[in-house]
DNA sequence: AGCTAGATGAACATCATTTTCATTTGCAGC
DNA sequence: GCTGCAAATGAAAATGATGTTCATCTAGCT
């Protein structure tokens, strides 16, 4: 819960600095997201905001995303169904794995790999701004006589 | 323009194979493909098919997108706007690279990151099924006195 | 040439996201 | 602690890509 109030805190002055207000509907969002473990998209943000003020509206929690991921508090992903995906940004860069089958995003990153883009957009004469990284893939079944299952 | 009519004739007999039909549409759209040199999305892809034949309806280019897809004679990407664009299959896998100035899309590819990702992929306990890469980049200013423009 | 299932065009439906607009509310200054 | 006003909100309507319906058409077999 600390860990949540900082980041809370946090945003206030961010939101202070660019002449923004700290609402009460921008605190609570806040607050589903830092206590989010997953990558929910705007409905299942209000669905968690909204168990808890049920007067907040749909439209505010989009408006409040595009505020959160221009003040950089925020990251938007969208995986393969396009629908955008958020979570809060106080932490390493990150890639994403997929479960192809429970649909389980699991967080990585690996120097290798983000050193290896940079050389390859050098390669082709540009400098690397950012990256989308997205792994699709299926647990490893355990090996057994007989093959896969 | 053989190299046209070889994509036309190939993508026919999957159809036949498929029990789908020939027509003129979907002759069109994948001629229109097989000549595009860039990654047009559905209306790109739809005035560019109207001029030859003002008869074709934007509804027919969605479907026949996902026939000519699921047939595996296309390959779908979405970039950041989220809208899917288009491009015929049959070369070589690669990743994209985008000018983050013009638009420019850049294809490339890199046997090392394929392994790297099957490897991390690995290393997390999944097999990778596919995957999603795209560089965001701006073009390499040449070194200058005084330093960047 | 005729038949029939698959394909098309036009209009409408959907779904995520954005915008409008009337109303409310932070919060700066008193 | 009150006031004013610009920023923020809620509700509803707009948007834009994509999908679907349905009456009509046509590819391709016979």
């Amino acid at each position: 819960m600390t860990e949540v109030d900082r980041r809370v805190a946090d945003f206030e002055s961010q939101l202070k600095g660019a002449g923004l207000r700290m609402t009460q509907q921008r605190r609570l969002i806040l607050r589903v997201l830092a206590e989010a473990d997953d990558h929910p998209d705007a409905k299942g943000i209000f669905t968690r905001a909204f168990a808890l003020d049920p007067t907040l509206s749909l439209s505010t929690v989009y408006r409040t995303m595009k505020v959160l991921e221009s003040q950089g508090a925020i990251e938007r992903h969208a995986f393969e169904d396009g629908i955008s995906r958020y979570e809060h940004a106080d932490q390493e860069h990150h890639d994403h794995l997929i479960d192809i089958d429970s649909g389980e995003v699991i967080e990585f990153s690996s120097d290798a790999i983000e050193e290896l883009q940079r050389r390859i957009a050098a390669e082709l004469g540009y400098d690397l701004v950012r990256h989308r990284l997205e792994l699709y893939g299926r647990k490893k079944q355990p090996a057994r006589k007989g093959g896969r299952k």
